[in-house]
DNA sequence: ACAACCCATAACCGTTTGGTTATCGATAAC
DNA sequence: GTTATCGATAACCAAACGGTTATGGGTTGT
């Protein structure tokens, strides 16, 4: 039985290590393991799993050239967090259901 | 150095146990303990622990009457959820901030 | 008054988790 | 060709976590 896309997003979000990486993906674009690991406080393979678990979240991809490897964020990867707000809770899901009819209304 | 709203709500959300606690009180509104109790597969004790984390994350609230506390899920505590991700995701910070107009101007 | 019930807390325990160092294959630099 | 760099993996460890049982204070029912 394989977990549900909600419950691997919040796993991996919990941890703050995690989540600084993932949030420097995002203001800075894509990075290397090192460029990372030299910002991030812990070690080269502490970094390495942690990039591990956020790609296989879906909230990273990652592209090999040569010997090193470039790490980007995917923020459609957060989709799964906002489906189960929608889902749980009537009010987000108002809002977003709002959003969604917004956005269609813009950009049919 | 008191742990940053969204730190506290990721980790709240990450155990399935507790998330299904706040989807049934989101669902089906206020619930004893000893209600949530008998359908969490877990011992009272737990789900009080369980309770007692949501809490503090300020995704739910108790009321007590005589013996009973009843608990109720509090939507507006996963609002640092919100807040996180558009501050993190330029992807979904243009979708919350066309929320954000389309409610101000819905609701001024 | 007493028994039963509700819920929170304490003490404890196995498992998970986030970190470390060591290592190794692959690529780049000299 | 040799040396240095990059990043993933393995083995290991302490701390955190999610569960349990035991207990006790407060409230309701008989």
């Amino acid at each position: 039985m394989r977990a549900a896309p909600h419950q691997v997003v919040f796993k991996s979000l919990a941890d703050p290590t995690r989540r600084a990486l993932f949030e420097r993906l995002s203001r800075d674009g894509e990075q290397t393991v090192r460029m990372l690991t030299d910002t991030s406080g812990v070690s080269q393979p502490a970094v390495s799993k942690h990039l591990g678990v956020l790609k296989h979240a879906g909230l990273v991809r990652s592209r090999h050239r040569g010997r090193e490897t470039h790490y980007t964020a995917r923020p459609r990867g957060l989709a799964p967090l906002v489906d189960w707000m929608s889902d749980y809770s009537r009010f987000w899901q108002d809002r977003f259901d709002r959003l969604e009819d917004l956005l269609k209304r813009m950009d049919p």
